[in-house]
DNA sequence: CGGACAAGCTGA
DNA sequence: CAGCTTGTCCGG
């Protein structure tokens, strides 16, 4: 009898599976095969990888079928194999790019076995005290919850309650936090696979830690899932597929009937959601969230620390109300920020803008230079103004009373170094983009504090002034100071406030708690929006519930499904989505560069279509859900 | 995706 | 009509 197989080639472009011979050799060889199994095929005169997604494919009569050439080593198990199949589904892409990010770098001939049970955890270090969350890991049946944790606040008691249960999926933002979080946790006795670089050992291993894609690891049944900052944009992928790691590990958890806990300082939008789907009687009235299959509104409870413990989780927000100061005098600095510039305290000052002048206003009437012909600003570079459409170079000279002064007014990043320096008398270091500072512009001293390894002993700390890679770059500071904060606030994006607010959280890891004196200084023409007293009160619920009803009132993601289609094909695909049967449901707007908006309420239905739909030939991209749209 | 093959274009 | 380009099809 001979078996055949199904395989899923490693060619996103094809995305289809074919019957191969696994010839009995192959079958009997040092890696079993299996779901998930990695294989070489010939297609076509082409040699392709390719996955095993079944394993007693029926034989086709009248057709020989081409053998498989050779087993290239273990791959995803199948529940994994599985839910990349899902999130293909739910992100409008490929099996094959999922299953990419779920198979190991390099060929791995096997697999450790998985321990029958996991240690008690004894040691003293792995005492945890986090009684306020417990009973987020206990409820029953199991099911997403969504918990506060102030951002400076410790997060390995969360951590310990998740590896009690058993075995752990611990996802985090960054690289750093994950090489930091592993080691802690080694250094505690515990078994722990830092993801993906230990691919196989996953299989073993009492807690995985790791970024977006160690939601893919190939261990089996999962006890407890745990996404640390899950509001962070590094968890969704900026190309397409635009999938997201938070989603995913709910998935993932749902699946396995276990726990997972999507913690935060500020619960996300999309949080509410995924939680609010598998709420089945409300347990308290806390938020609304939207439960599309019976279009009634579920409650979430969000799960907080007691109220001292998360004030004291965030530094001292100070906001400096700019509404007096005339805009026509583009001061970029109110006394506040000049004040705390001229201390000795290690500042960081975020400006998301680079360059030098941006507007330029008239020194004597205050009147902003313009252009003549399309009313755009002019820029002022140097004595001269350039016009923004043309290019074209005119003298600075102003249109309404004549005058040759000028005082440039929104600048940016390296504009305001300059007269930062003047100002504070002490050197201002630049930090723009990602490759622009070296190791040595942000060396840090021993205790971590940014600044201690400038200068020799006694003399005045750096600033530090850059875009929002700033906040990235320097470890620790006494101050973070957002020189220009209504430009996050009003950004024309869906997601604006929603990442002003992310920025706030950063900032406050930097700054350290309120207990150490941190601070955080906000130059703002809006003191009283809602992202500001949030952040100001340690206490965002109200701006998320306001956050929320915004979203579905602008029908806008989370609480509207969009896709992005865009490419060559996209024009053929789109006709295809209006004329199929869930058209009724789509809401389809064309744009001007070629990309057209898929709106539906029902996010279901929407993903069906997109899969549905036939590809014409050519290049497309489908974005469902973009973080920027 | 990329090889195969067919249809279309060019130049002598 | 050879020799080349361009387009469409399809893979086990």
């Amino acid at each position: 009898m001979r078996q055949a197989v199904q395989v899923l080639v490693d060619e996103p472009a094809i995305d289809r599976e074919f019957t191969y011979l696994l010839p009995p050799e192959l079958a009997a060889g040092r890696v079993p095969v299996a779901v998930g199994t990695i294989v070489r095929v010939v297609l076509n005169r082409r040699r392709l990888r390719g996955w095993v997604t079944e394993l007693d494919a029926p034989m086709p009569s009248g057709r020989e079928l081409a053998p498989i050439s050779g087993i290239v080593g273990v791959g995803p198990p199948p529940h994994v194999v599985d839910l990349a199949k899902w999130a293909a589904w739910r992100w409008a892409g490929t099996r094959a790019h999922f299953l990419r990010t779920a198979s190991p770098d390099r060929a791995v001939a096997g697999v450790p076995s998985e321990p029958a049970t996991w240690p008690h955890l004894s040691s003293p270090e792995l005492a945890g005290t986090a009684d306020w969350v417990r009973e987020a890991w206990t409820t029953d049946p199991p099911m997403p919850r969504v918990a506060r944790l102030g951002p400076c606040a410790d997060e390995w008691p969360l951590v310990i309650e998740a590896l009690r249960r058993g075995r752990s999926l611990v996802l985090v933002p960054t690289v750093a936090w994950a090489a930091r979080l592993a080691g802690r946790l080694r250094r505690a006795g515990v078994s722990t696979s830092l993801a993906p670089r230990d691919w196989a050992g996953a299989v073993a291993a009492h807690v995985i830690v790791g970024t977006r894609a160690a939601v893919w690891v190939p261990c089996g049944q999962l006890d407890a899932v745990l996404v640390l900052d899950e509001h962070d944009e590094a968890y969704q992928s900026e190309a397409a597929p635009t999938w997201n790691a938070r989603d995913v590990a709910v998935e993932r958890a749902r699946r396995d009937g276990t726990h997972c806990l999507l913690v935060g300082p500020m619960p996300s939008p999309d949080a509410f959601v995924l939680a609010g789907q598998a709420v089945a009687d409300p347990i308290a009235a806390d938020m609304a969230a939207p439960q599309p299959a019976t279009d009634e509104p579920a409650s979430v409870t969000v799960i907080a620390e007691p109220r001292p413990a998360e004030r004291d989780a965030w530094p001292r927000l100070q906001v400096a109300d700019r509404r007096d100061d005339d805009p026509a005098t583009g001061e970029w600095c109110g006394e506040a920020l000049a004040e705390l510039l001229r201390s000795d305290a290690v500042v960081v000052c975020v400006l998301n803008r680079t360059g030098r002048a941006r507007l330029a206003f008239c020194n004597s009437c205050g009147e902003l230079a313009v252009s003549p012909h399309s009313g755009r600003a002019l820029r002022l570079d140097k004595q001269q103004f350039t016009d923004p459409d043309t290019g074209e170079a005119r003298p600075a000279v102003c249109e309404s009373c004549g005058a040759t002064k000028f005082r440039r007014a929104r600048v940016g990043v390296k504009g305001v170094a300059e007269e930062m320096e003047r100002l504070a008398l002490r050197p201002v270091i630049q930090v723009v983009g990602d490759a622009a500072a070296t190791a040595a512009d942000i060396a840090t001293g021993a205790d971590g504090r940014a600044g201690d390894a400038h200068g020799p002993p006694g003399s005045r700390p750096p600033l530090y002034i850059g875009t929002e890679a700033v906040l990235h770059r320097v470890r620790a500071a006494d101050a973070v100071a957002f020189v220009d904060f209504d430009q996050e606030l009003m950004a024309p994006r869906y997601r604006a406030a929603e990442e002003a607010f992310a920025l706030l959280v950063r900032a406050a890891r930097l700054a350290g708690p309120r207990s150490g004196d941190g601070r955080i200084l906000v130059q703002t023409r809006l003191p009283a929006h809602p992202v500001l007293s949030a952040a100001a009160e340690a206490d965002p619920s109200d701006w998320v519930r306001g956050e929320w009803e915004r979203r579905v009132q602008m029908r806008q993601p989370p609480a509207a499904a969009w896709a992005l289609v865009s490419g060559a094909a996209a024009p053929g695909y789109v006709e295809q989505l209006s004329a199929g049967p869930h058209a009724a449901l789509l809401d389809i707007a064309g744009s001007a560069e070629g990309t057209w908006r898929i709106r539906s309420d029902d996010r279901a239905a929407l993903l069906d279509a997109l899969a549905a739909a036939e590809r014409p030939p050519g290049r497309m991209r489908v974005a469902v859900d973009p973080l920027r749209a």
